[in-house]
DNA sequence: ATCAAATGATAGATCTATCTATCGATTTTA
DNA sequence: TAAAATCGATAGATAGATCTATCATTTGAT
């Protein structure tokens, strides 16, 4: 599907990527058979909108990195706004869970140069805010800005999981990643 | 590989396993010809120790929790050493990384009942210590302790990655562990 | 030194998944 | 409504992985 869609086409497959989301994240294994099964559509049909397997997942990985991309654009980045941006984030990309999913989970798209390095881009903003947090003094300098992004985004996938099993209430999702992101465990007033 | 074995194939079955271990990290979609090539021994001597490739990952999966459940036996986990423990227990964690990658990573492994209940076991005494810190104090109490100690785990995972891709010195990995589970990032002297 | 156990190499049986080819039916579009 | 595009179903070609069977060779305990 390399050529340009007419919209309807468009929208199937859109139908198609978001029924593969859905069922890999239930069954990572699933076959191509099992997911066109999923998406109500012929195999066939499946192989005519992603020419392999392997170029369904990297459609998956660039959907979920255009999305996040969308959503991080959307919050403003600027030095005014900095002490409320982790919030924004977090409060807008716990939602977004199962797209990010395979961004970290699937063999064909971690190890994609490409996507890696969209993945990479992806963070850089997000990555000066902390430094500029950090510079402010908001922010512990005892670590290093990676660090505490790679802590966030830990926390992020962790939420998105025990959301997704049950455990966790979405609604209170967001405050305990940032509660937990921000203070910690130890109880406030201790040393 | 039911029966007893002698201890000279017990080694060997050891070093197989081990092997195996290694290899998977680097590359997790290895074949049964791959790890048998990398464990140095013919693939028919593989299948002579393991009746199948979910058998081997099963054994992994047991390896790594009885690894862990020796690890965290030794740590004293009584009243008067709540406050130590923790630490005690990142510090001695820390390298065991590759061992207990599996136990989160790997399909046939994290879909076992029998070892998803060890898993579940395993967790309870750390769970405990948990809680009486909640009790006296010293931890939060307005997050479960499940919370506590899931973002524990993560925390433990996402530095075995960064020690293991060389983003952080496997010296100060505990440190930076017990400083975040404990104070997370927002710079203390702040609200 | 001998003899049973264990091994490696190899070939192959079996299975499963991916992808293609075909064709009649359905839908879209002009 | 007629032509073109798209579809589902199916059968099959290809490939790769798992596991087994066999046999000559090596290892190791006595």
């Amino acid at each position: 599907m390399k050529n340009a869609m007419s919209p309807a086409k468009k929208a199937r497959f859109k139908a198609i990527l978001d029924a593969t989301t859905r069922l890999l994240v239930e069954k990572p294994t699933a076959s191509m058979s099992e997911i066109a099964e999923y998406a109500g559509v012929g195999v066939a049909t499946l192989h005519r909108y992603v020419e392999s397997r392997e170029k369904l997942m990297l459609h998956l990985g660039h959907q979920a990195i255009q999305l996040v991309s969308e959503t991080i654009e959307e919050i403003p980045a600027d030095e005014e706004n900095d002490e409320t941006y982790i919030s924004q984030l977090v409060e807008a990309l716990v939602p977004l869970g199962d797209k990010i999913y395979f961004l970290g989970h699937d063999a064909s798209v971690y190890y994609n140069k490409e996507l890696e390095a969209a993945y990479e881009k992806l963070r850089t903003p997000v990555k000066q805010v902390i430094q500029r947090l950090q510079e402010k003094g908001e922010f512990s300098q005892a670590v290093s800005s990676e660090w505490i992004l790679n802590v966030l985004d830990s926390l992020l996938f962790l939420t998105w999981q025990q959301v997704r099993e049950g455990h966790i209430a979405e609604k209170s999702a967001a405050s305990l990643v940032l509660n937990t992101f921000y203070h910690g465990f130890k109880a406030s007033g201790r040393k």
